[in-house]
RNA sequence: GGGCGUGUGGCCUAGUGGACAGGGCAAGAGGUUCCUAACCUCUGGACCGCGGGUUCGAAUCCCGUCACGCCCGCCA
């Protein structure tokens, strides 16, 4: 691998020119007297090339408060203006200032920067420390698909910050308690279940049996048998209330429920290789008493009250005009708890273990009332963290929603195997010269990197249709198209078999390819910025798509290794290529390869 | 009924006030004596759900309306 050559000339990249033009502008604004907000001077990228690389409607946005036109006020802007050494030339078009700037300038500026920072490019330091909500999947049920993408959302947000100067602790927030549990139970004692087919097949035979419940509960309550419908959910009550006493039975099947869940979601996360710091499941509130400490914080702090029946709420505002509360319930009148209990348990918990400055929940947009609920009554005990619901968009298959209840469901190990199988193929097929083991090697990286990606190119908030076909074509806006862009990257640069990135001459001589690409690369610590402020992965899921699109053109037009006269040039805008698509990959927790 | 979210070419999608709305898939036409064609080039295809409003300027902001999804449990 090349090593940066170590420049002691200071480089600019162009998030720096982008600051001093704006200073500037800001400078001139503030000597004719304009009263501007920040916004008001901040730079755009041209919409053409030709238009120079950068432009500001700024003469626009004054042209009514000055009472002057938009071309007069331009001029004046211009006339007053002390531009930085890298702005060849300005015009003004239909009242946008364009700036051209010296292409070989800002080309060698970023290429070295680049070469220099390393993976520490857009990297920043001292931001905040974030606890985060992540995965929790429920015990006794399989990770669907839809914990893939909260695994990949959460996994790419978490780097990206990190990258971004903040501490994220990550936890998988299990759900191993409540009243599914009872139900559970029941159905393991009642409805058949199997010590032998716990040990076989557990959670498909626990699947079965929560179905079954949920089966049973729907026949009764379609035919209107209503005091059997009551029936059966009192029995279900009554096991999560033996559970929360303690009584033997009941501990242990929750015991071996847990066990036998945890292994194999342990199993299904190495082979997708997500991991998360921590996995303090609902039961740890519960049992380590937590969810005691803080009812009774909300119950001092009188923010909750005792109702008629011994249940302990929180009344909030109600969106229905019917009524005038919503209760937030901590303490059924069993004496059990309640998501929302737990809930609160575990930011009280995480206060005292972390003392974090922000809480992310990444949580599915079903809940998206609920954490609005739940920040509230957190507000009103005088927790004094930031709450951030990252709520994303449900993954559905192209015949309809899952649902767990009505036995729909594709697990993301199922999503694996065919998104591996068609990968293996097409190895096999490509790579018929290497051995086995590394074929499918490659496959595996390559179903993680199209699964993953598939994941986090649609922005957050959308529902996704997984479709495997579609996804395994591995043609154009997929992850292979991203890592084969790296690998042939990595190549060139490898091929070249020099030990440093050579120097970018002081004079490159580039064409417009080369300038774009380099541009682009610019661009980089702007878009993560973009991620941080919009908690979202996709800004850099495009970006990285952008930036393997116009390499594999520069690649297709530009030769590298062949090159006469600007070889060096066109190596270390490579090499700079290769280091900003890894180090993208990298944050995205998709996997580059040596070859493919 | 109330709340939240989404609506962009045949299909999927980027884009939260700026200069002719980017990509991808599908369709059609080309491209490998040269760093791996999981690639590249070109063509056709969009009144940005609909109607108003604000603005010099709206896919983007506001109001209304329609469609779809989700939520409105002492379930999670």
């Amino acid at each position: 691998m090349l090593r940066p050559r170590v420049r002691t000339v200071r480089v600019r990249m162009l998030r720096t020119l982008r600051d001093q033009l704006e200073n500037s502008i800001g400078d001139v604004l503030a000597e004719m007297d304009c009263s501007v907000e920040g916004s008001l001077v901040e730079l755009q990228d041209a919409a053409e090339e030709e238009r120079g690389l950068l432009a500001t409607p700024v003469a626009h946005r004054l042209a009514g408060q000055l009472g002057r036109s938009p071309q007069a006020i331009a001029e004046e802007i211009v006339d007053r203006q002390r531009l930085p050494d890298e702005i060849d030339d300005v015009e003004i078009v239909n009242g946008f200032v364009n700036y051209h700037v010296d292409e070989p300038a800002v080309f060698r500026g970023i290429v070295e920067a680049v070469v220099e920072t390393g993976d520490r490019f857009g990297a920043r330091e001292d931001g905040r420390r974030i606890v985060a909500d992540v995965s929790a999947p429920n015990v006794a049920k399989p990770l669907h698909v839809g914990h893939l993408r909260n695994g990949v959302l959460s996994t790419a947000l978490a780097n990206v910050f990190e990258h971004r100067g903040h501490e994220v602790i990550t936890d998988d927030h299990i759900g191993d308690w409540g009243l599914q549990f009872g139900n559970l139970m029941y159905a393991f004692e009642e409805m058949g279940g199997s010590e032998k087919k716990l040990e076989s097949e557990p959670i498909e035979h626990l699947l079965d049996l929560y179905q079954a419940f949920n089966r049973r509960e729907s026949e009764l309550e379609a035919a209107g048998k209503d005091e059997e419908v009551d029936a059966l959910r009192d029995a279900g009550r009554e096991w999560l209330v033996r559970l929360q006493d303690g009584e033997e039975r009941a501990v242990e099947l929750f015991e071996r429920f847990h066990e036998v869940s945890l292994a194999r979601f342990d199993e299904t996360y190495n082979l997708l290789e997500l991991s998360f710091d921590h996995r303090y499941g609902e039961s740890f509130y519960v049992r380590e008493g937590w969810c005691d400490r803080v009812i009774e914080r909300a119950l001092e702090s009188g923010v909750a009250r005792e109702g008629p029946n011994g249940e302990i709420v929180v009344e909030l505002p109600s969106d229905d005009p019917e009524k005038d509360v919503d209760e937030f319930v901590l303490l059924t009148a069993d004496g059990t708890t309640v998501y929302g209990t737990r809930d609160l348990a575990t930011i009280e918990f995480r206060e005292a273990e972390f003392d974090p400055d922000e809480n992310l929940y990444v949580v599915a947009n079903e809940q998206d009332e609920y954490f609005q609920q739940l920040f509230e009554v957190a507000r009103r005990m005088g927790y004094d963290a930031d709450f951030y619901h990252v709520s994303y968009g449900l993954v559905n298959l192209p015949d309809g929603t899952m649902s767990t209840r009505a036995g729909r469901i594709v697990t993301a190990r199922e999503t694996y195997d065919a998104t591996f199988e068609r990968a293996l193929e097409i190895v096999d097929e490509t790579r018929p010269e290497l051995d086995s083991a590394e074929r499918e090697a490659i496959a595996h990286d390559v179903a993680l990197g199209t699964m993953k990606f598939e994941m986090l190119k649609v922005s957050r908030r959308k529902d996704i249709t997984f479709d495997v076909e579609e996804a395994t074509s591995f043609e154009g806006d997929t992850g292979p198209y991203l890592q084969y862009a790296t690998v042939r990257a990595k190549k060139i640069v490898e091929k070249a078999g020099e030990e440093d990135v050579p120097p970018v001459p002081e004079e490159p001589t580039i064409n417009d390819l080369d300038f774009q690409l380099a541009a682009l690369l610019g661009r980089f610590p702007l878009v993560l910025a973009e991620c941080e402020e919009e908690y979202d992965a996709t800004p850099l899921a495009t970006y990285a798509l952008d930036l393997a699109g116009l390499f594999n053109t520069f690649y297709a037009h530009n030769p590298v290794l062949d090159a006469e006269a600007n070889r060096d040039t066109r190596l270390a805008l490579t090499a700079a290529t290769h280091r900003v698509l890894t180090l993208s990959l990298d944050l995205l927790g998709i996997n580059t390869l040596d070859r493919m």
